[in-house]
DNA sequence: GCATAGAGTTAGAGGTGACTAATGATTGAC
DNA sequence: GTCAATCATTAGTCACCTCTAACTCTATGC
């Protein structure tokens, strides 16, 4: 059995940080935050989600609803808030500082996060401006706030025949990444939605000129907004 | 007992890491290697290092010599090397590109060391255009060799009357670093050494226009040579 | 109703890294 | 020559992180 055990009295090990982070961002896009689907993400087993979420909740920064799923108690939220703030301030610098490409530098900054002091986080904000959002468009907390973390609609639930404004693009998956970028998607491109297959099907889109159809697991990375009617190309072409 | 084990069986943690690596700079500043200096640079208890002593040596890393010294083998030195460029390179960048200040440097490098890849530190190295030296005068190892470990004569031994060409400044003490970086002493500074008083007394030196005496503890943490006779300052003065 | 699949947890174990306290070994002082 | 200091090691604990194997629970399907 594992003790009640406040918060400041347990080491922020590189473990714990990834869990925190894992639930946060999982949390914050809607998904079920369950055991295997944290430990999925994390690369470890279900045990070893399992004894740390337990952990994690002696310590007051995770709870447990109904059906064993975890949610981060307000004060689990700051420390989580925290090492998001981390991870994607180095996810930036990496990338418009050291030419990283867009599909490594998540797992650079999984590892860096761990190692960074305050003191250093604060002078890699201040050399990159203070950003708002990261390569794959992620909000980048800050300490006042700041920009939320809502993730807009997802690309499989966009209407047909609609223009799509890409905001974010989900960061896990390097080779999802690779193709997407190959296809011309990234934060802050302008997609035509021009066809929806049922049940599953393929989502085709045209980006500038070029014609894609995205398979269904491909469209749960893409999240933006529905912005106009796509009929205004026809005015183009 | 601990098994004998090949080293590529034994994961290369940061605590083995920052072993390798205190063993390598210690043992190229020709000081001894025992298991109480590598605990104090280390910041943890003289049986720690002894048993982490036991399992390098183990791994075929480190080789014990009579009075429980230990070196580095050819293999532990390949190793350590590797974690030395790291540490160096990162200290370069950080001063280079982030302005983080010269007695801050290594404290960072040492926690981010072990969380850059190979890719990574590429990367760094070919932002900063392959540098030779950090920001101490450390030379930085390559691959093929490049510039050796060799330390120099210590400033303490240098003769009174010549002038001192610093070449390096050893980059553990901050306050120490902090202190003689106001005093004007750096790598690729100059001095005059004017007097040397006996028995640990103070060591006099002229940066410039400017005399100061040096306790002999910080005299210790300078080396470079001995580069001409003081008295050509006095054509020119 | 019952079997099965999926998810979560418990049990048991091993590796790593850290500590304190006690014990050996060497050296230097008196 | 003995005592004390210094150094290294051993012994004994403990926390953390990870695993596999086995168990529980809860839908779901037929
Ligand atoms: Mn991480
Ligand atoms: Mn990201
Ligand atoms: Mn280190
Ligand atoms: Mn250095």
């Amino acid at each position: 059995m594992i003790d009640v055990r406040p918060c400041c009295t347990m080491p922020h090990t590189p473990a714990v940080e990834d869990t925190l982070r894992t639930i946060f961002v999982r949390a914050g896009r809607g998904e079920p935050v369950g055991t295997s689907a944290v430990a999925d993400e994390l690369h470890v087993s279900p045990p070893t989600v399992s004894i740390m979420l337990k952990r994690l909740t002696a310590a007051g920064l995770v709870q447990r609803t109904d059906g064993h799923l975890a949610a981060l108690t307000e004060h689990g939220s700051t420390h989580a808030r925290d090492v998001v703030r981390r991870h994607r301030l180095l996810e930036t610098f990496l990338q418009r500082v050291l030419d990283v490409p867009w599909d490594e530098v998540h797992a650079e900054a999984d590892a860096l996060e761990h190692a960074v002091s305050p003191r250093l986080l604060d002078r890699i904000d201040r050399h990159l401006g203070h950003p708002d959002r990261d390569p794959h468009g992620d909000p980048i907390p800050r300490d006042g706030g700041g920009i939320g973390e809502e993730w807009g609609v997802r690309l499989d639930s966009a209407p047909a025949g609609r223009a799509f404004h890409i905001e974010r693009v989900y960061d896990r998956d390097s080779a999802a990444l690779r193709y997407l970028a190959d296809l011309g998607i990234a934060p802050g491109v302008r997609i035509d939605v021009t066809e929806r297959q049922p049940f599953g099907g393929p989502l085709w889109i045209r980006v500038g000129p070029d014609a894609h159809a995205l398979g269904e697991p491909l469209t749960h990375l893409v999240h933006g907004r529905v912005v106009a009617p796509a009929g205004a190309r026809g005015t183009l072409a």
